[in-house]
DNA sequence: TTACCTCCTAGCAACCGAGG
DNA sequence: CCTCGGTTGCTAGGAGGTAA
């Protein structure tokens, strides 16, 4: 009551001195002044654009809203054609934002990752900053493209924008950089090594140049002419010289200049103390320990699966997709095997397709909501299936304790989803997930992937979602994830056993993340008769995880860079634990796209740099009217400069470039595949023992693919052992059955048919990119 | 699958107001 | 009246959505 009346006087009280401000004459607000927007007008507009995401169309309606509910007249409106101006200012003055706090920061590091969207490739980078005060700041650089734009040219920007007095130079920044962040991609990895590359080129050339500036004028004459002698000699000589135009010399004389300073520089460099040396030189990598975790369960995963096959084990049930379920029920028998061959199945799978059924992207086609309603009738709370996808951190760990806490209501609910249907029966997905469900092989798989999610996945992450961690302090904490591995593997009883607690358990000692998970796990690991396998499963499941972690952790080791680095300079390079920043920007790029098709990767960048970088309270605080002013006239600049449609030309000429490249990739394959068919057909099969025991191994494995072709005994090319004996031995099997008359070669279609085994790896190595892959 | 609609952008050209 | 800096109108055109 009290609180109504308190409102109500409140609401009185506005409405007064919306009154007063109404007969007042200031109750205008006008968006130009002399027919130029004012700064106040136009940082309102860049904030609801860029900050709050209205689209341009409805700025000046909202615009008015405001003002009209404030009592205050509009004067004037703004196109949208002013808006998108406003919104490069907005993007120079980020840039001009970004360079001005680089130049102050006591260190820089930077991050990235890409992505491709529409084939066409996105990297986004952030720089970490930690400013003289100790605080850090993460910044977005921008989302940029193949063919794009500089940092050099970023710098330009800034002294354009602030006048040119205190230019920035690209070179000052050079030696600020401590540190990158990326995923464990090669790619990425071979970026690192060009950055720290060109970090050093840099550097040494500052510090030549500095040392030239210090000798007395008369060596540096003598030094410049030597210089320049060497350069009109290496051109051919004066009369060539004098042929090349005024760019090309300058352009020779400029390389050498900036030759000159790095052999300086470089000498100079000699002459400092290694400490000294590896201070200069301190640069330092560090991978995304989301993907470390999520790359580690990956490993984990890949041992488990190949248990079964290598202890003689029958394994989970096969999940057949659709075509093969129909091949195996219905085709002929080499139909059959070949759709059993290809199938998987196991605990990932499950869950997988369990998360297809329980929650599909597209609310229609999946049960997401039924379900939804299903589990909060039955369980009093609503649950969610989690998001299981191969990209998605500790998702498939999550599912596989969703599904061991409330098993039977989700055996229930693929239940009642079979009965509500009109024909009374279950998709092919359904049915597998049901099968699955029912395989107590599978469970001890996905028993498996819930220890791990437990013990290991949601105390690490408890440990380095802390937001203001420095990954390079993190050495200890993945050598503890090591350890605490080892330990495990030594003793799965701390996790199976009827004693186990999370004292013993979990990486950091603290509670488990879901309880029930654990018991059901422990209910499971008692019932020996049902669940045979899973102690020695659990331990190949972590033995996998354990080499994976020893292997993305190599940052780490012992005597490498960040192991040797002091504590200061460890907190000039600060990183942070994850590379979220740019696997969200880049997941924003994504969704803008969607939605604008046609945005300007510069207009998408000015919005989304503006937005992340606070640039609307940079240019309130650091940038007077008249540097203001000079945004203004770069913007327009940049505006009629074209950049749009110089980057689509730019983006087709590489895309033609590409197609070249792959049509040529193409023949030289097909090249190759016919080359190694014709080797086939000519194959004279040796018959005895002793014409094959005088082949070289080449020769035996050629053989052998030979009998492959119509002899289905014969292994496949990644399961047929090494070594010269073993590969006679399976070259004689074949040979027997051959003789004997068991098996025929084929004359007809063969070659069309079956693929010899070396196009395989010229398509690429398919298996092997989802190690590195994400979004 | 097709035809049409909607949304959004780029960039040219025209327009407008201020100041000399 | 002219020039210049700034603003706006206009159109082509691509991409996604959607109904037939």
């Amino acid at each position: 009551m009290r609180v109504t009346r308190a409102s109500a006087a409140k609401t009185c009280a506005n409405e007064k001195a919306r009154d007063i401000l109404a007969t007042e004459a200031a109750s205008t607000f006008s968006l130009k002044e002399k027919g130029v927007f004012t700064n106040v007008s136009r940082a309102m507009v860049r904030d609801l654009v860029a900050n709050l995401d209205i689209p341009l169309r409805s700025i000046n309606a909202t615009i008015n809203v405001v003002a009209e509910a404030l009592g205050v007249e509009v004067e004037g409106d703004v196109s949208q054609r002013s808006i998108r101006r406003m919104v490069i200012e907005g993007g120079i003055a980020a840039e001009t934002q970004l360079v001005d706090e680089i130049t102050c920061a006591r260190g820089v590091t930077l991050s990235g990752d890409g992505t491709t969207h529409k084939n066409i490739n996105y990297q986004s980078h952030h720089v970490t900053l930690t400013l003289p005060d100790g605080q850090t700041a993460t910044r977005l650089a921008g989302i940029l493209h193949e063919v794009n734009h500089t940092t050099n040219e970023m710098y330009s920007t800034y002294n354009d924008v602030m006048g040119g007095h205190n230019a920035a130079d690209i070179r000052d920044f050079a030696p600020k950089v401590k540190g990158m962040l990326t995923d464990h991609a090669e790619d990425q990895k071979k970026l690192v090594r060009l950055f720290a590359e060109w970090k050093r080129e840099c550097e040494r050339e500052v510090r030549g140049e500095k040392a030239l500036a210090c000798l007395p004028p008369a060596d540096v004459v003598r030094l410049l002419s030597e210089m320049m002698e060497n350069v009109i000699e290496t051109a051919g000589g004066y009369q060539q010289w004098d042929l090349l135009s005024l760019d090309e010399r300058q352009l020779h004389s400029s390389k050498a200049i900036r030759q000159l300073r790095m052999t300086f520089g470089e000498k100079e460099f000699a002459s400092l103390s290694s400490a000294e040396k590896e201070a200069v030189d301190f640069f330092v990598w560090a991978g995304c320990c989301m993907h470390k975790e999520l790359n580690a369960a990956k490993g984990g995963n890949t041992r488990m699966r190949a248990w079964w096959e290598q202890n003689g084990v029958d394994g989970p049930v096969l999940l057949m997709n659709k075509d093969n379920a129909a091949a195996a029920s219905a085709g002929s028998s080499v139909a059959k095997d070949r759709a059993v061959q290809v199938s998987t199945g196991g605990g990932q799978k499950t869950l997988d397709l369990a998360g297809s059924v329980f929650r599909h992207k597209d609310d229609k086609k999946g049960q997401h909501n039924s379900l939804r309603y299903y589990l909060e009738t039955e369980l009093g709370f609503t649950s969610q299936w989690p998001n299981t996808s191969n990209t998605r951190y500790h998702s498939h760990g999550d599912a596989a304790c969703e599904y061991l806490v409330h098993k039977s209501w989700y055996m229930q609910f693929l239940e009642i989803v079979l009965f509500k249907k009109e024909s009374r029966t279950h998709t092919n997905m359904e049915q597998n997930v049901f099968r699955g469900f029912s395989c107590l092989r599978t469970e001890e798989e996905i028993t498996c992937w819930a220890s791990y999610n437990q013990c290991l996945t949601h105390p690490y992450l408890r440990t380095i979602r802390n937001s203001s961690t420095n990954i390079l302090d993190l050495g200890p904490i993945h050598a503890k994830v090591i350890a605490h591995l080892q330990c495990l593997i030594a003793d799965v009883d701390l996790v199976l056993g009827p004693s186990a607690s999370h004292e013993t358990a979990t990486l950091d000692g603290r509670p488990f993340e879901r309880p029930e998970a654990i018991y059901a796990i422990q209910r499971i690991a008692q019932d020996q008769k049902n669940y045979p396998h899973l102690r020695r499963l659990l331990v190949t499941f972590l033995e996998g995880a354990l080499d994976t972690w020893v292997r993305f952790c190599g940052e780490f080791t012992a005597g490498g860079v960040i192991d040797k680095s002091s504590a200061a300079q460890r907190e000039m390079a600060y990183m942070k634990t994850t590379n979220n920043d740019n696997e969200g920007a880049l997941g924003t790029v994504r969704t803008s796209l969607r939605r604008a098709p046609h945005m300007s990767l510069s207009h998408l960048n000015s919005r989304f740099m503006y937005k992340k970088n606070m640039t609307g309270t940079y240019i309130q605080k650091f940038l007077r009217p008249g540097a203001q002013k000079r945004l203004l006239k770069k913007a327009r600049a940049v505006d009629t400069r074209g950049d749009e449609r110089k980057r689509r030309v730019a983006q087709a000429n590489y895309d033609k470039e590409r197609v070249r490249k792959n049509k040529q990739l193409d023949v030289r394959r097909k090249e190759q595949r016919e080359a190694a068919e014709a080797k086939l057909t000519a194959v004279v099969p040796r018959l005895t023992l002793a014409e094959v025991e005088k082949l070289r191994v080449d020769e035996i494995n050629l053989q052998i693919r030979w009998y492959r072709q119509f002899d289905k005994d014969v292994p496949a090319a990644k399961n047929t052992p090494s070594g010269k004996a073993k590969k006679v031995e399976v070259l004689m099997d074949a040979v027997g059955r051959y003789v004997r008359g068991e098996t025929h070669p084929k004359h007809d279609t063969q070659h069309s048919m079956e693929q010899p085994d070396g196009s395989n790896n010229a398509q690429g190595m398919p298996g092997c990119e989802d190690e590195y892959d994400d979004e």
